[in-house]
RNA sequence: ACCCAGGUGGCGAAAUAGGUAUACGCGCUGAACUCAAAAUUCAGUGAUUUUUAUCAUGCGGGUUCGAAUCCCGCUCUGGGUACCA
């Protein structure tokens, strides 16, 4: 009988899920069975399907689970749907498809796929973020993240009630918190304000909060842009231009956790690039904050805070940047100057994105004192070009050691010192050389400097730090690449802020009120830059009655308008690992005894493109719950693989801008007239290189009346090898390989690629090795197509064949090596098939060792060897030790590091014995003829290396 | 531009303490079986060379008895750069 993979596959899925074999359950009363949590990257339901590059990472997080249980753990492997975000509502404004229609089928569509390839998952706790079940939760979550402000003493997030209590009692005098309120007062003076200003304060402290920052305004699109959705500084869609605009935004207080994320990266077991990708990340700087004496001062201001990033080169300081929102710039701004400043200001508030921005500010006639120079002026010019410190927005120009302060220096005629040199490098040639770019490196020698002459950067910051607090003049103060992370989404497909705003001041919807329902909608498109929540009637808040009404009602007494910003996709897939642990609980996010249980993830398998954005945030947000005492982990992770990348070939067409017209790829250069955008179509409209116009029109209504100008007949596009991404339009899809070669072979065929952690490009070319193994391994079993095993005693050769295997596959999945985990079977397969040994004690513990990797097909030939129950509740083979031992070592016999011969030894022989026998060799003798022998090296069990002059 | 990863036969890759470079698989070549094909089995397969041998792990250096592996300098490819997920 052939191996029928379609029968066997289907049979063994719907046994699985009929028995609910992989549903888990916590096992709080016997100690024995071990728990172990498995977590799988979070998919985004696209329309597109479920793609090579999701099932690469789920494959080997089945593998693994499976494994894990046979060796008797208590295994989650869980799984759901990260499914608000920005695809789904591009597909509702392109179709009128409402998302919440297109991701359950997409969900469906993914659920049917995971089953497909026999994934272990537990479907019982699966989930989905859109939910109103799940999102009432991340509404409670921000509400909670609201109510908290962090106490930097304990290093703890509190309860702003507690907050409250201590302004009461002793304003915030006692307070050290991490906020963006800088000024002191007592409880005298918090009593006495009103409530409006009471809390404008707190919203400086809350760990949620409400703030400007920028965005990418696109008025012709009227909506707020997604980098992503920008592409060479105009919209991808439609090439319309970006403005920089400053927009009140809700924010998170993540800055507050820093130390704790830099921290607790110490306690995962990851590689050494996902701690240096994080820490870099995050990137803590130590630099001083310093104030400066102004020279036209007015009133009582005589000083201006500033901040020096690299105070080593303060000698280096020629001109002071400050922002143009600076608090204080009309005050320093000198009235002769005021109209140029006030004109630049006016003008460079929403600036266009494009490619190449050009240096530009303007001066505001004033100036500071150099701290240690004395009566040397710094002029201090207002401009938007540079990346301003945020607390004291300003920046200090030192245009001998940074890029911009030396365009900004040459444009407007200032004075370039060069304060550090390369420490190779003597000072007499450098001064020498005229044509100085700026020295950028972080390493150098002071030159130019004074007391910091001669010293190294290292040794300058500790100087220069002890003169400058010494002298009063500034004080140490990190400064990290982290920033607060933005909460607001001008977005529909997203869950709604329980927020309502009461005469400005915002406050939150009852907890008893939750979920805050994302109303269904009928236009999805964007208004004047805000969420097309804006135009639901039944969005305003009855504060007495404590429900929705209609907008019509707000009277700003007791009914409310409702926030419109939606939260960012990364709220949602923040906490979907705990909600795992007690899905359907209606009481509360998670049960503490079930918390308590499963505590944290064991392992998490996921792509290495979410190292900085999702796993920087999702272990805030988990912190933040531990603060609080609803979870007792620190860390959400104990463990993290990145899984590379599935690589595909993307097909790239031009557009002319502003036009429904496509040009040929080949023409490029030929229409310089023209200006092009990019755009990214479907692989399955190409073939090679070339497009299928036909099918093109089709596949997008706004291209159905397109124009095109072929290049002899054909319309070319360009390929370029990326990531597999459903924005890409380079997805492929794992059904077709299934359906035709059967899931077990994709399994193996997946994991067979290369290693887990390393990106590869995708082709399906050499699958036929993958089949013709398992049809291999199914003939061990089977004589003229009829099952047959042998019962003998199998010899010692057979049983070392086997415990060779089971040792060498300990290690293998201990590294996650489950591409050379299959060549280890394709050898032992080989060799049992060699001797053709059938014997039942070695295929039985062989189907055992390979059913994580191939359930199907061990399922079936399990039952074959007469089990009744699954394979799954068997455990992996115990290692036997004695037929490791190997009698004799194979050295390989080198001279001057280059393999002549081999020669055996027996394994118990002393070096000195090695050593006399190889010198008297015939063979060492003829190699070495009249040559000098100079030394012998025997690393035993490794090599002989003989050295001759 | 910055941070992270990778580059080994015709191809996917192996070589987790610096110690036999190319395991395993694909492809290719040849043979057996067959009327034939498929499937299967066996043999060969880094390059140059008749052999001896020499050269080969992106490029150029270095350390070492010995380097794919460690160090320095480049280069190419991929990922991330904060509203794709």
């Amino acid at each position: 009988m052939e191996y029928n993979f379609r029968k066997i596959e289907k049979r063994w899925q719907i046994y699985w899920r009929k028995h609910h074999l992989f549903h888990t359950k916590e096992n709080y009363s016997s100690s024995k069975k071990k728990k172990y949590y498995i977590l799988n990257m979070f998919p985004y339901p696209s329309g597109e399907g479920l793609h090579i590059g999701h099932c690469l990472g789920y494959i080997a997080s089945d593998i693994y689970a499976r494994y894990q249980r046979a060796k008797g753990y208590n295994v989650l492997n869980p799984i759901g749907f990260d499914s608000f975000g920005l695809p789904a509502e591009q597909y509702a404004i392109q179709t009128g498809q409402h998302p919440y229609e297109t991701t359950r089928k997409n969900i469906q569509r993914y659920q049917n796929q995971m089953n497909k390839i026999g994934i272990s998952f537990d479907w019982s706790r699966s989930l989905c973020t859109s939910d109103p079940t799940y999102y009432r939760w991340t509404q409670w979550m921000f509400i909670q993240i609201f109510n908290s402000w962090y106490d930097k003493k304990s290093e703890q997030a509190k309860s702003i009630d507690l907050l409250i209590e201590k302004f009461n009692k002793n304003g915030n005098l006692s307070v050290h918190a991490s906020s963006s309120f800088n000024d002191k007062f007592d409880s005298k003076t918090w009593k006495k304000l009103n409530s409006f200003e009471k809390e404008s304060i707190l919203l400086d402290y809350r760990l949620a909060f409400l703030c400007k920052n920028t965005v990418n305004w696109c008025p012709d699109l009227g909506t707020v842009l997604a980098n992503d959705e920008i592409k060479n500084g105009k919209s991808q869609r439609g090439g319309y231009p970006i403005y920089k605009k400053k927009m009140l935004q809700w924010h998170i207080r993540i800055s507050a956790y820093i130390e704790r994320l830099l921290k607790g990266l110490k306690s995962i077991d990851c590689s050494k690039s996902f701690k240096n990708l994080q820490h870099n990340w995050i990137g803590k700087n130590l630099g001083a904050s310093i104030l400066l004496e102004i020279f036209f001062s007015k009133e009582n201001r005589k000083k201006i805070e500033l901040f020096i990033s690299r105070p080593e080169t303060i000698f280096g300081m020629t001109f002071i940047i400050l922002s143009t929102d600076h608090p204080l710039l009309e005050k320093i701004t000198l009235s002769s100057h005021k109209k140029n400043v006030m004109n630049y200001k006016k003008n460079n508030t929403n600036t266009l994105v494009e490619e190449k921005t050009t240096i530009s500010g303007v001066f505001t006639g004033n100036y500071v004192f150099h701290p240690f120079i004395k009566n040397k002026k710094i002029p201090i010019y207002i401009s938007n070009s540079f990346p301003v410190d945020q607390k004291t927005k300003s920046i200090i120009g030192t245009p001998g050691h940074e890029k911009y302060s030396f365009q900004f220096a040459k444009k407007f005629g200032l004075e370039i010192v060069f304060v550090l040199i390369p420490e190779k490098e003597k000072i007499d040639h450098y001064n020498k050389n005229k044509n100085h770019e700026p020295y950028e490196e972080e390493n150098g020698i002071c030159i130019n400097s004074d007391f910091l002459n001669g010293l190294n950067t290292k040794e300058a910051k500790e100087k220069i730090m002890q003169i400058l607090e010494n002298k009063s003049i500034g004080k140490k103060r990190n400064t990290y690449k982290l920033r607060d992370a933005v909460f607001s989404r001008q977005r529909y497909w997203g869950e709604p802020i329980p927020i309502f705003f009461k005469n400005k001041i915002p406050k939150t919807i009852p907890i008893e009120k939750l979920p805050l329902i994302l109303p269904k909608i009928e236009n999805y498109h964007p208004k004047n830059g805000k969420s097309p929540l804006v135009r639901v009637n039944l969005w305003a808040w009855d504060e007495k009655n404590m429900k929705i009404v209609s907008k019509d009602l707000i009277d700003n007494k007791y009914v409310f308008p409702i926030e419109t910003s939606t939260m960012p996709s990364w709220a949602g897939s923040s906490w979907y690992f705990l909600r795992y642990m007690d899905v359907h609980n209606h009481k509360f996010f998670l049960d503490k005894k079930k918390e308590h249980y499963w505590k944290n993830v064991d392992l998490y398998i996921g792509g290495s493109e979410h190292t900085t954005g999702h796993l920087i945030y999702a272990r805030f947000w988990h912190k933040f719950l531990k603060d609080r005492g609803w979870i007792s982990s620190e860390e959400p992770f104990n463990k993290i693989l990145n899984q590379g990348m599935i690589l595909s070939s993307s097909a790239i067409i031009l557009k002319t801008i502003g036009d429904n017209t496509f040009v040929s790829y080949g023409l490029k250069n030929k229409n310089n007239n023209l200006s092009f955008q990019e755009i990214y179509v479907d692989i399955s409209l190409t073939n090679n290189n070339k497009l299928n116009i036909n099918q093109f029109k089709k596949w997008r209504p706004e291209f159905s009346n397109a124009k095109f100008f072929l290049e002899k007949g054909n319309f070319f596009c360009k390929r370029k090898l990326e990531k597999m991404s459903k924005s890409k339009h380079n997805v492929i899809n794992p059904d077709h390989i299934y359906e035709k070669y059967g899931s077990d072979v994709f399994r193996l065929y997946e994991m067979f690629l290369g290693p887990i952690t390393q990106s590869k490009s995708w082709s399906d070319e050499k699958i036929n090795g993958i089949k013709n193994f398992l049809n291999k391994f199914w003939r061990l079993f089977h004589k003229n197509g009829l099952f047959q095993v042998s019962e003998l005693s199998p010899t010692f050769e057979e049983f070392k064949i086997l415990h060779k295997a089971i040792k060498k596959l300990q290690e293998k999945i201990k590294y996650f090596s489950f591409n050379t985990s299959i060549s280890l079977f394709m050898i032992v397969v080989n060799q049992l098939t060699v001797i053709k040994c059938n014997k039942r004690k070695i295929l039985e513990p062989l189907v055992k060792l390979m059913a994580p990797f191939v359930p199907h097909i061990a399922e079936e030939l399990w039952k074959k060897l007469g089990w009744k129950k699954s394979v799954i509740f068997s455990s992996i083979p115990i290692l036997d030790p004695k037929y490791l031992v190997e009698e004799k070592i194979t050295y390989p016999i080198m001279f001057n590091g280059k393999l002549k011969f081999k020669e055996e030894f027996k394994s118990n022989i002393t070096i000195e014995q090695i050593k006399n026998k190889i010198l008297n060799h015939y063979k060492t003798k003829f190699f070495l003829k009249e040559k000098g022998l100079k030394k012998i090296i025997i690393i035993p069990k490794k090599i002989i290396n003989i050295i001759y002059n």
